[in-house]
DNA sequence: GCAAAAGTGTTAGTCTTACACCCATGA
DNA sequence: TCATGGGTGTAAGACTAACACTTTTGC
């Protein structure tokens, strides 16, 4: 990537994806350190083709970051406060160590274009953790799952993104049915159960939660998971997409 | 406004307003019918300026077409195909009637600039209907209050734009208590009965109704309303924002 | 007094929550 | 046989939906 940035993205206008993995009772969100700056972090993002639709762009970002293609995505929030990276206490910084960091690739007109104010629209994705590798962007030195009770500093309003990633997420994780995104294939009743107590960080009735589940009438019911453990082996159940099967 | 449209105003990104009211049992929405194109209708919009937050845009767009401030608005979803306007069926009608229309504001960059691809942020406003005096657009030959089960075509993705309002205006309503955002100072419980039922195109008992609707503690009782019918005179409301009287 | 519509109460049904019990598993 | 945790059943409580009855108003 280049100069052409200028031409080939519309300008003042990015994407910012927020995405989700679960793994060890614990929320976590993929974020990246750049390679400019002193030790700042920040969410995996893009700008949007001309000839590309917001989806679509927000899809290539995810590629980009995790080789994974049919996530599940949605865009949640607009950020589009007046001084967003203009007025942001990075500036400075980010604009002199872009320079310094490949004074070819980023020219004057590009770092302007780049640390100019953006309108920023919020994705959240939605992953196995065990299936993405991910993949640093053309300006991290790092990409991590970090524990969304643990991040590292932010910056810009990045903070305040992953706050209304989650509240999305909690909204329509019934609704639209989007927990089993962050499962992998098989899984058992209390991997669900784990899942929904850490994103509504309270505890369910372990009988009537599976009640519950069951009731959507999503969940196919597999052979047993003999863990090793000394007690009754748990069911394994495989999420099932076309609800063809409705009762 | 003229030619600084290119240097004041972020590029390729606008809002659309679906602004809500309601009258006589029927919800409806300001549309404009536009000076250029034949027939052409569509959304109350604009552009955001550069030093201007997008939630401040919508306010000022708003503002200009009912001259209301503190109007309740909301965004709701992100229109972003690639396909927006430029590929629209109206773009080349727009084009020339735009050239025609003022040569003089309207040069070739301008047209340029307005006629190129768009993403486009979606807000849905909620207003008494009686407050508002429709001010037309600079590119508007009339606006006009229309029911939305009765819209006439509308350009690009409006009516598509109107139908995610109307989603989020529903998905919103209890969880928000927006509904009175809708009506006079003072409204009977039939009125806000007659509201909901034309929001949600269903009828619901008045008796449950009326007890659902006080257990929200948010409204205050006052006096009788006399209409000269002959029937019980039922009690006006008042709304009360601040909940100091929870119970 | 009467029709119309507002106000209120009461019950049946459904859904949610809490408690209880039994069963499979491997040491 | 025992501790552990999984599967399931049932009853109490809360909430919702449906029905019924009373009251006010102006003719």
């Amino acid at each position: 990537m280049n100069n052409n940035k200028v031409d080939k993205y519309i300008a003042q206008l990015s994407i910012d994806c927020v995405i989700f993995g679960f793994q060890n009772k614990e929320l976590k969100v993929l974020v990246s350190k750049f390679k400019y700056g002193n030790n700042l972090w920040g969410l995996p993002g893009g700008y949007i083709l001309k000839t590309e639709s917001i989806e679509k762009a927000a899809a290539r970002i995810l590629k980009e970051r995790t080789s994974l293609n049919n996530i599940y995505l949605e865009q949640f929030r607009v950020f589009g406060n007046e001084n967003r990276i203009v007025k942001s206490e990075h500036r400075t910084q980010i604009r002199r160590d872009l320079k310094i960091y490949d004074a070819i690739e980023f020219n004057e007109t590009t770092i302007n274009w780049m640390t100019d104010r953006f309108v920023c629209i919020g994705f959240y994705a939605l992953v196995d953790i065990n299936k993405v590798k991910p993949i640093p962007g053309e300006l991290d030195a790092t990409i991590e799952w970090k524990k969304i009770k643990d991040l590292p500093t932010l910056t810009h309003d990045h903070k305040e993104i992953i706050d209304h990633a989650l509240i999305a997420l909690r909204r329509n994780l019934d609704e639209k049915i989007l927990g089993f995104n962050l499962l992998p294939e098989t899984f058992t009743m209390k991997d669900v159960q784990e899942l929904y107590e850490t994103i509504y960080d309270k505890p369910f009735a372990r009988n009537n939660f599976q009640k519950k589940i069951l009731d959507l009438n999503v969940l196919e019911r597999l052979e047993k998971k003999f863990t090793g453990a000394q007690n009754k082996a748990p069911f394994l159940y495989r999420f099932i997409k076309n609800e063809q099967k409705k009762k």
